[in-house]
RNA sequence: GCCGGAGUGGUGGAAUGGUAGACGCGGCGGACUCAAAAUCCGUUGAGCUUGCGCUCAUGUGGGUUCAAGUCCCACCUCCGGCACCA
């Protein structure tokens, strides 16, 4: 894939100035071959451990919101080296993934020659803006060397009874030809390519992230992440309090358990529901409801979940013709069949107080069931007539003894009152549903499984002299089976278990994975029998699981890394990505770094400390960037034409970090310029002498300024304070030493290429990477005379020009004095004065 | 509907409760130039005023305070996420 010779629009900018491309291109081959950014453990010093989400290798190379987050954190990590950190920086590639399959099938590329060759590319992309990785570290998810320990984890799930096969309905898609997660389904289409999803039961492997799901909850309170995305995740794993209830079915059929988070609405419950995919389905319905339900029920699989959305609106049911016994009035109540209620959630079952619940609500003013009030208003008549349902809390009526009870103390009360009659308990829920680890690929890691291949008599097939694709054949033709009762976990020893060199990796058109086709690899004799390997491979959320481990170690062959990285390496402290991973990703990776935890090999229950989400870069109409609306722009034109300096620049002058903001090239000649302006300082001849007091306070505010607000990732700010400074510089006619190692110095986090090259000017034959970030006099900091603000009545009238430490009875005296203050107290009664040393002068008058 | 975030000049954005608009972009005027670009200097919230200055102004309406973009209450709009989870 040739890239054309980026072309500058703006050519003016590129001739003027100082030669950016070859000072960039010193540097950064310098970087390189002197590895100047390996990661150093150093007795003493604290570590940093500073990650970029890493990204997903595609076609179409780097696009502008790339660099946002990586420019941030290399800035942070240059600031953190020249405070005397440790630093761990590495870059990777999330290369395992539907894309590049996709275009393997169009094409005829195998995925690996695509993904070779789209690495190579973000690699050069990356490497052209300057950043402090380590490349030595740099971790690919497709390296046989890499899936190994993915695959390795995975036996850890599986030795713990946290992986394990169900068939369940799926999400298959059959344009993708393969099945994806809930979290791959956006309005019921796929999340890539918005093709069409139906719903339908294939044997799969699944991950128990339930089991989880407590402390998944509670760990979020520990972890330093934006408030919006622990909400999503508390949201997403979906805590509810409860309690599950017996109701007897009529015409003693059993009971119908329900589950309820208001059962102090027991006495309000006139209907119960239950979910098309209810077991008890066939057992309730009436002889003569039987083809009125068989048919709602056939009608209600045969929808996707985008019809099933679509329909929230209106909602449809069916009554089953039976009945159930509300335990609290004894009163007999129908049972209908309705999709509102979801088959996965709860028991799958509800008891209806459409008093009391906008769905039970709607659904019986559409079927005119009866509606019953048990929860009033607080402070509020009883009303008899509902026009809509009261959801909130209130106080208990029409409820036999109960009468009176608060929501919260009725609540306790029945819970109690029903455990007593074994009716019921209380009980926690989860939203969380596990996670189906399985897809019907060919790119993505081999999960490292494998099955007994079973002759007609149930015996595990021998040997023989069949080949494997004479067993695949009798598989086919249902002579041989594979048994898939019981998974046969691959030996540690004998991982990775790789990919086979096919190049048929064309879907089936079936649900079989293309792996199928692959019957050398797929079949195999182990003491004289036939066993089977799983087909599916893993969904490509695995590799990104746990690639901060590897980083740690990436070449160990032994572990996916020693214990002593481990140890000396994590948590994360600072993790820096796109919002759009805030439920699946960051869940998913906390998922497994805690089986980690449990299994010993981690020992922080957190994997990310510290989260910062980039706000995304919109395009110059302030839309998302997209092709089809012809807003995207390109980095490679925009490093052609002002250079990776003053690209960083920009990038980070554009606003505060996680804001989302929309580009404008226009902006990048300010940059540009500015770089250019200080380029011209060192022009000047220098001056050894100490720098006039003027200048040495600019210096030192500004020291001060930059240090604090790269402390805090506020780079914006720290960027216009450089600005400043340099302003005050350029009516110098000689620049001071002390100003311009400084300035250097400062800069170097932000624009490292241009402070190097003026760092070497200066006569240093060291890389300033490791030198050491100034210091600034606090002294210097704070100006000797300012102007202070008087107020009259809290409107500004006057300004003095004082002594910073003039004190607050002489400030008062020169503020009723100031000729511009006194008309406005002059026939007034001055009744106040307020006195802020430093700060400003009110004087309140009548 | 629920959760999270945001509303400030022409524009991107600054502002420990204390001079609103730092810094940049753009605009305007000037210098340099045959001319343009680049560069440099000045200016740039709105309105009133010859001028000193004055009035208004941080989504809307209230409130607290000597003092509110900032704190409190109510609301509006926009962005992101979730959404029949009983």
């Amino acid at each position: 894939m040739s890239q054309p010779e980026p072309v500058s629009d703006y050519p003016e900018t590129v001739r003027k100035g100082y030669d950016f491309a070859a000072i960039e291109a010193k540097w950064q081959q310098f970087w390189l071959e002197h590895k100047t950014f390996a990661s150093r453990i150093e007795a003493g010093k604290p570590k940093a451990y500073v990650l970029d989400m890493f990204p997903y290798p595609s076609g179409a190379g780097l696009h502008v919101g790339h660099p946002e987050g990586y420019t941030a954190t290399d800035i942070y990590c240059r600031f953190l080296r020249m405070r005397g950190h440790n630093v761990l920086h590495p870059m990777g590639w999330d290369a395992f993934g539907l894309p590049a399959e996709q275009y393997a099938i169009k094409t005829g590329t195998h995925p690996a020659t695509t993904t070779r060759t789209n690495i190579d590319t973000f690699r050069r992309q990356i490497r052209a803006l300057g950043f402090s990785y380590d490349w030595d570290r740099e971790v690919d998810t497709t390296d046989p060397a890499y899936y190994k320990w993915t695959q390795w984890i995975f036996l850890k799930l599986f030795e713990k009874g946290l992986a394990y096969q169900a068939e369940v309905p799926v999400n298959w898609c059959p344009a993708l030809g393969t099945v994806l997660a809930n979290e791959e389904i956006i309005n019921g289409k796929s999340e890539r390519g918005g093709h069409p999803v139906v719903r339908m039961p294939l044997r799969q492997w699944m991950l128990r992230i339930t089991a989880y799901a407590q402390r998944l909850l509670s760990d979020i309170d520990d972890v330093d992440w934006p408030e919006g995305i622990k909400a999503q995740q508390r949201n997403w794993i979906g805590r509810s309090e409860g309690a599950e209830v017996d109701f007897a079915i009529c015409d003693e059929l059993g009971t119908l358990r329900v589950y309820t988070t208001r059962p102090d609405t027991l006495f309000g419950a006139t209907y119960m529901v239950i979910a098309p995919e209810h077991s008890l389905v066939d057992t309730i319905v009436t002889a003569s409801q039987q083809s009125a339900v068989a048919q709602y029920v056939e009608t209600a699989k045969a929808k996707s979940e985008r019809e099933r959305q679509d329909d929230t609106k209106e909602k449809t049911g069916v009554f089953t013709g039976r009945y159930a016994i509300n335990p609290a009035t004894n009163a007999e109540i129908p049972i209908w069949v309705a999709d509102y209620v979801l088959g996965g959630y709860g028991t799958g079952a509800i008891m209806a107080v459409p008093a009391h619940d906008e769905r039970d609500f709607a659904f019986a003013r559409k079927f005119s069931l009866p509606i019953q009030v048990v929860v009033a208003r607080a402070g509020q008549p009883a009303s008899s007539e509902a026009e809509q349902a009261f959801c909130g809390e209130g106080i208990a009526i029409h409820s036999g003894s109960f009468d009176g009870l608060s929501t919260r103390d009725f609540q306790e009360a029945i819970t109690l009152w029903l455990h007593d009659r074994g009716l019921g308990t209380r009980k926690v829920n989860w939203k969380l549903r596990d996670w189906v680890f399985s897809r019907q690929r060919y790119w993505g890691e081999p999960i490292p499984i494998y099955y007994a291949v079973r002759d007609t008599t149930g015996q595990v097939l021998a040997q023989g002299e069949w080949t494997p694709t004479q067993v695949a054949a009798h598989i086919a033709n249902g002579s041989n089976v594979i048994d898939y009762s019981v998974a046969l976990a691959v030996g540690l020893d004998e991982l990775p278990v790789r990919l086979p060199e096919t190049e048929d990796f064309v879907p089936t058109g079936s649900t079989e994975p293309p792996l199928g086709k692959c019957h050398d690899w797929r079949f195999f004799c182990r003491n004289g029998l036939w066993y089977a390997r799983e087909i599916n491979t893993m969904p490509q959320w695995a590799g990104s699981c746990w690639y901060y481990l590897r980083y740690l170690d990436p070449t160990n062959s032994e572990q996916l890394a020693s214990a002593e990285a481990i140890r000396h390496w994590l948590p994360v402290d600072l993790y820096v990505g796109g919002a759009e991973h805030a439920v699946l990703h960051l869940l998913y990776a906390r998922f497994w770094h805690k089986v980690l935890y449990d299994c010993g090999v981690v020992p922080t229950s957190e994997p990310f400390a510290r989260l910062i989400n980039q706000g995304m870069i919109l395009g110059e109409d302030g839309e998302k960037m997209s092709k089809s609306r012809g807003n995207v722009v390109n980095p490679d034109t925009m490093l052609a034409t002002f250079g990776a300096d003053a690209f960083r620049l920009y990038e980070m002058f554009m606003g505060p970090l996680e804001q989302v903001k929309p580009w404008a090239t226009a902006g990048l000649h300010g940059t540009r310029r500015f770089l250019n302006r200080v380029a011209a300082q060192f022009d000047k001849p220098i001056d050894d002498g100490p720098a006039e007091l003027v200048i040495a306070r600019a210096l030192h505010k500004s020291i001060a300024k930059v240090t604090e607000d790269t402390v805090n990732l506020r780079f914006n700010t720290a960027i216009a304070s450089m600005m400043g400074l340099l302003n005050d510089l350029a009516r110098l006619e000689r620049l001071p030493r002390e100003v311009a190692e400084n300035f250097c110095l400062i800069l170097a986090p932000y624009a490292p290429h241009l402070a190097e090259e003026l760092w070497q000017r200066l006569g240093h034959p060291q890389s300033l990477a490791w030198a050491t970030w100034p210091t600034f006099d606090p002294a210097l900091c704070i100006e000797d005379s300012l102007e202070l603000p008087v107020q009259v009545n809290g409107k500004l009238r006057g300004r003095l020009l004082v002594a910073a430490t003039t004190p607050a009875e002489e400030l008062q005296a020169l503020a009723l004095a100031d000729p511009q203050v006194a008309k406005w107290i002059a026939d007034k009664l001055v009744l106040k004065v307020i006195v802020v040393p430093g700060r400003m002068v009110s004087i309140v008058v009548k």
